[in-house]
DNA sequence: CTTCCTTTGAAGCAC
DNA sequence: GTGCTTCAAAGGAAG
């Protein structure tokens, strides 16, 4: 497999993802991922509605948050907030962004929505603030602005749809990659090393050194992004979240006082608050009425950085859902990942840069911390005992039954991926190399082998596990064995249908006890 | 209320 | 080194 990135040693991506990635000569469309999304939504609406969950009315993208809106639309018109307070403020740190990492929920305007760990937040958002469809557009703005109405807490939107179509959006400075608007840190609490809010943000108050602000100057103040969120931000993962100075002009006279805690002390010299900055502000909230001694006294959850992958989600995820009434995030995700799949590799680059630029901040804000800290802290699955059953199960000589929910059965599409797959026809037609052919994404390639088997079955993790036992995976994920973008694999389902056992079709019936069989590779 | 689903990728762990 | 597991986001569904 011929390694195509050519940024020597940065981890832009597994070796295996580069399978993935487009032929040079494939000429994707820019859309890619970005295109319209209706064949799969088409494919999985119709699955969920086999499913019998029809999908939401559209009508429920059109409610807006009242008083959020309405908050926001006084702001615009001056009677809250009169300009920016502080004058060359650069930044917009949206207090609900909620750290995943620290999730503070102080920030968050709307009160206790998330309580002290925000992090999951958006399950309490209602339907009905999800913006309409004309808010997700290109995604090109990296700019961040106070939606009007729509999205103050919408963090996953990705779109500089989210500015308000009221208020101007200005491009980001032309070489300034769409993916890359400042985006700082809260210190709510800082990590230990961290410079408090009083000191010179340059200075390491330990070291003495520049601290935090070399690491941003190192990591992208000079020209380079410092820490980049998808454009139009998705929620980032961190509670502040800062752009540059580059968009200081649009966003100074657009900040809710609410929504931009004004730096109690200086900006840095670059122009990128400390986080600290934050840090009174927040104090200064009215307390969390969940906020407890032993809550307090709880380790902060500092959440993983996100992956390219999740990366990608968290940006494309409520363009997706614009594009359809489709809410469900499961058959959200995969549509997103057969696109992410189609990305060229440069689209695909982006991300993977993001995702090493996340983590690398990450580890230097919490060098201590460790991916091993959050294990279990999601509930631990009952894998072992599913394990188990699915022993017990295979060694009566048929695949485990799902335990809870109905085998979810993944028709291959009758059509092509929409937009970047759509355009693959050199793939099939006639792929220079092997190699080109591996190169390129899955979905084309998905598309391939779709045609000639009409049928995938995606099984559970558990019974991929098995499969990838069994199959000698050369992925280091278990999960990925019928997804990874190996070329002749079947690919991403672009269909979803979940049905119970009983109704399911017999053919499907019968495809579930053949799971290998459904992942096959051309004969050599 | 909790867990699952579903995706990919990173990291940790066991062998 | 390999392979598996867990977690990261998301929100509806299901238990």
């Amino acid at each position: 497999m011929p390694q195509l990135e050519p940024t020597g040693g940065d981890d832009l991506g597994a070796p295996d993802e580069l399978i993935a990635f487009q032929d040079e000569g494939e000429e994707q469309d820019k859309g890619a991922g970005r295109g319209s999304a209706h064949g799969d939504l088409d494919e999985l609406k119709s699955s969920l509605v086999r499913r019998g969950r029809p999908p939401p009315p559209r009508e429920s993208f059109q409610k807006p948050r009242d008083s959020l809106a309405e908050v926001v639309r006084r702001q615009q018109d001056g009677a809250f907030f009169k300009g920016p307070p502080y004058p060359g403020y650069p930044f917009l740190m949206l207090p609900e962004l909620g750290s995943p990492y620290l999730a503070n929920g102080a920030l968050s305007p709307g009160g206790a929505r998330t309580g002290v760990f925000g992090g999951q937040g958006l399950r309490g958002v209602p339907a009905g603030q999800c913006p309409s469809l004309p808010q997700y557009l290109q995604m090109k703005w990296p700019l961040l602005d106070v939606p009007a109405g729509a999205t103050l807490k919408d963090r996953s939107s990705p779109s500089p749809a989210h500015l308000s179509n009221k208020v101007p959006v200005v491009q980001h400075a032309h070489h300034m990659h769409p993916l890359t608007p400042l985006i700082t840190y809260s210190s709510e609490p800082f990590p230990p090393g961290s410079p408090p809010g009083h000191l010179s943000p340059d200075i390491d108050p330990k070291t003495g050194e520049r601290g935090w602000g070399d690491t941003w100057g190192h990591l992208g103040v000079q020209g380079q992004p410092v820490y980049s969120i998808p454009a139009g931000g998705f929620r980032h993962p961190y509670p502040a979240l800062a752009m540059n100075a580059s968009m200081s002009s649009l966003m100074s006279s657009r900040f809710s006082p609410h929504v931009v805690p004004p730096p109690a002390h200086g900006l840095h010299p670059s122009g990128i608050p400390h986080p600290t900055i934050v840090s009174p502000i927040v104090k200064q909230e009215p307390p969390q009425p969940s906020s407890s001694p032993k809550e307090e006294e709880k380790k902060p959850h500092i959440k993983k950085p996100l992956n390219a992958f999740m990366l990608y989600m968290k940006e494309m995820r409520a363009k997706v859902v614009a594009e359809c009434t489709l809410k469900e995030s499961a058959a959200i995700n995969q549509i997103l990942g057969r696109r992410w799949h189609s990305l060229s590799r440069e689209e695909q680059a982006k991300y993977y840069e993001l995702a090493r630029k996340e983590r690398q901040l990450h580890s230097q804000l919490y060098p201590t911390w460790s991916a091993r800290d959050n294990y279990g802290k999601k509930k631990k699955r009952k894998r072992e005992k599913l394990a188990q059953q699915q022993q017990q199960q295979q060694q009566q000589g048929s695949l485990p039954a799902r335990s809870k929910k109905p085998c979810v059965v993944s028709f291959l599409p009758e059509k092509p991926c929409p937009s970047p797959a759509s355009s693959h026809g050199s793939m099939l037609d006639s792929p220079a190399t092997p190699s080109a052919a591996l190169a390129s994404p899955a979905a084309p390639a998905a598309t391939h082998s779709e045609q000639a088997q009409p049928l995938s079955l995606t099984t559970k993790p558990e019974a991929r596990a098995q499969l990838s036992k069994s199959s000698s995976s050369s992925s280091s994920s278990s999960s990925s064995l019928l997804s990874r973008p190996v070329p002749f694999a079947s690919g991403a389902p672009s269909a979803l249908l979940a049905s119970p056992p009983g109704a399911m079709p017999a053919a499907l019936a019968a495809l579930q006890t053949q799971p290998l069989s459904l992942v096959t590779k051309p004969a050599d």
